[in-house]
DNA sequence: TTTGTCATCTTGACAGTGTAAAGATAGCTG
DNA sequence: CAGCTATCTTTACACTGTCAAGATGACAAA
């Protein structure tokens, strides 16, 4: 390693380097060779880790998606009921995004949504944000002794699902702030039916 | 008109290509030099009617938004009582984004979703899809003589919007179609409580 | 040590992109 | 008719993603 012919731990580099670049101007400002210039590489070295310029942004959307579960999780742990563990991580789930509206256009915005949820044919059922809400949601069932049919559990789950991600989406591409407290509002009343 | 020098009508021309093209293949394979190409005129021409690329843009969104509210009028128009019209609205803005998921991204997806909604700090109030709402919402308390204060109505059209946003969202991001019926269920449920 | 292999990085090239500037065209107004 | 002006073309430039050919150096085998 070094800072001679080879880099040492380039990949990594340039995904905090694209990451630095989404967050000062969204990803639409974001270019290979711009990243490239800012690990003082030269514009075609990216392609020795990234078959793609997509398969970067993937990268860097894991990343980011790792940020996410660990917010969420640490929501989590302050809980001191499944009740308010559901709450919390659905605060979070909106927290998370008001806070950097370019994060979740950049998730959920951009393209092929679908190669990052890698879904197939079904609402993806190892995006990590995912599993996290069913496990909470099945803990939830579990603590209050409740029976559910298969479709009912899918049913909930999406209820629940589209509701914090539509209040995130709302208000990200609205970017309006000052519904905070209604959001809390919304969320507080998280709990399912 | 006519096919010598000037086009004629090349503003509506190139929206219409420009939405072809999104149709075909996303909004990320769409260039001007393609719709240029597309109506037999120069790469340049385009810069006749709009002053930017991302001012074109901004009329093809204006043209699906169109698009999106005749179809969700038509709905309201099916109903018979207003339950109905907010029940059928709220189906119809998920079916419409189901139908080409395309759309969907295109809207909500790429970066400036805020020069669409043109938000000046709240949620917008003259995007046409967010009006209708309102004013059915509106219609609503009225057909039931519910009376709330301003604070409440704005938390229940938040929470009206976000349920049917959030589901649509998710299906157009997850790709799933299968969940049509459960998006059924969920929707005939939309009541303001 | 020497040799060879291989991932990593550089250089150079190419087609495609958005956009600006300068000029051509033709329809409209006087 | 003359002139104006919106519309369209041509030319040019910087920037993009990507590829191919070569340079470099770390490391393993000889």
């Amino acid at each position: 390693m070094g800072d001679g012919y080879h880099h040492g731990n380039l990949r990594q580099a340039l995904i905090d380097a694209g990451l630095k670049l989404i967050n000062e101007s969204g990803e639409e400002n974001l270019s290979l060779r711009k990243v490239a210039l800012q690990c003082n590489v030269s514009h075609a070295a990216p392609y020795a880790h990234f078959k793609d310029k997509e398969e970067l942004i993937e990268a860097i959307k894991e990343s980011v998606t790792g940020s996410f579960m660990r917010e969420l999780q640490e929501a989590i742990g302050k809980a001191s009921n499944v009740d308010e563990e559901i709450v919390n991580m659905g605060k979070t789930y909106v927290t998370f995004f008001v806070k950097n509206p370019d994060y979740f256009k950049f998730l959920f915005g951009s393209q092929n949504i679908e190669a990052h949820l890698r879904c197939d044919n079904e609402y993806k059922d190892d995006y990590p944000p995912f599993v996290l809400l069913k496990e909470e949601y099945l803990k939830y069932l579990d603590a209050h002794n409740m029976r559910r049919s298969d479709d009912e559990k899918e049913l909930d789950i999406i209820k629940l699902w589209s509701s914090v991600h539509g209040l995130a989406s709302i208000a990200c591409m609205t970017g309006v702030k000052t519904s905070l407290d209604w959001n809390d509002k919304i969320l507080s009343d998280l709990r399912i039916t």
